[in-house]
DNA sequence: CTTTTGTCTAACATTTTTGTTAAACGAAAG
DNA sequence: CTTTCGTTTAACAAAAATGTTAGACAAAAG
């Protein structure tokens, strides 16, 4: 893992991350992800006090991460046609840099269940909605309700990458395969969800 | 919940998958579900010498439980396009049963790389991707890479149950419009996937 | 040079979770 | 009735994880 020099604090919640996001380490403690970062567990302490502040600020950065990357692509002034195709390409990047970020926070929005809602929800799928509706209307999309089109959406893109080692073991395949198929995807997902022309 | 009275080792046993399945509690300690059983902590030592051998009984469980699920109907003597809707149909009620089961399956299954691989795939895949093969030749399944199929297939199914509080927040929704959602979905999973008549 | 300041660490303390033991209890067998 | 045997529990022990403190250290400020 590329280490930054600009401080420990950093590092560490960068290591955290890495960990509960990439490796999917999910039940890393304190001492792990000291070790992991080459310091001192003390030091995890001396910046962040608690172990449950860092776990805080680490859920908190991946809800927003998260978020950010919706956003950014849903606000985009593009046509519907190539804004769909770079939802897709956008959201697949980001997931199969952070493999295990969606899985973490859904684990955490479980377990927490008040606090993830306010946080999530937001003006910009409210508007693409109308565009999904829209585009239904003139035949691009299969006719549904619109937000099952969404959860349609993510679940395509999110659920693979999400549950590879599963897919990989019911699939009896391996990692060069899988990654294979994982590339073919941003445009079979299109082509599922637009049959427009 | 309801307690069979046969025996506290089952009642146990029991909780431990509640917790864990159903409520999503994956860090549950002895003490959580020794309090959720309503017995003494030392009671689930007893049976279980430690957590870690109840642990592995309750995932191999689960690991068993969704692979029987999955088999039984791939094997099932039905016409392609019935199996498919037997398929999703089952799938569903059981994800809708057990919303956390394949979250935890899934978890346990990265944590542990090796363990799970052997013990989930199987023949009736490998026969099921054959049908689905002949399908899409025949003009009623899009036509794709069979195990892009399939993985569509249970993306569809399972992620929207899986990250239900995620979906909630993202899309604003409170439980009852959910579940009106997800029981559409049985139909809507079909449709987009067989195009056929 | 010495003082200050922020960073870092070892040693210690506390809390949480897990695991063990010895004994209590009640039902069924003798 | 009393013995046996599986079940259950309280009390104790050990281990694992978290949290605190006091002081070392080095770089910058005085």
């Amino acid at each position: 893992m590329i280490v930054k020099d600009i401080g420990k604090e950093q590092l560490i919640r960068d290591t955290a991350k890495h960990l509960f996001f990439s490796e999917g380490k999910l039940h890393a403690t304190t001492q792990d992800i000291a070790d992991a970062a080459g310091v001192n567990r003390t030091l995890v302490h001396y910046y962040f006090r608690s172990r449950n502040i860092l776990f805080e600020q680490v859920v908190e950065e991946a809800r927003l991460d998260l978020r950010n990357t919706i956003d950014s692509v849903l606000k985009a002034p593009l046509g519907f046609k190539e804004k769909l195709q770079k939802i897709i390409s956008v959201f697949i990047d980001e997931t199969t840099k952070y493999p295990f970020r969606e899985l973490f926070v859904i684990t955490e929005t479980n377990r927490n269940k008040d606090l993830g809602t306010s946080k999530m929800n937001n003006g910009f799928i409210k508007s693409f909605m109308i565009e999904v509706k829209r585009e239904m209307d003139a035949g691009n999309l299969k006719n549904m309700e619109p937000k099952q089109f969404i959860m349609n959406l993510f679940a395509l893109m999110a659920y693979p990458v999400l549950a590879s080692q599963l897919n990989k073991a019911i699939l009896d395949i391996k990692e060069p395969e899988f990654k294979r198929l994982m590339k073919q995807r941003k445009q079979l997902i299109f082509e599922m969800l637009y049959i427009g022309n």
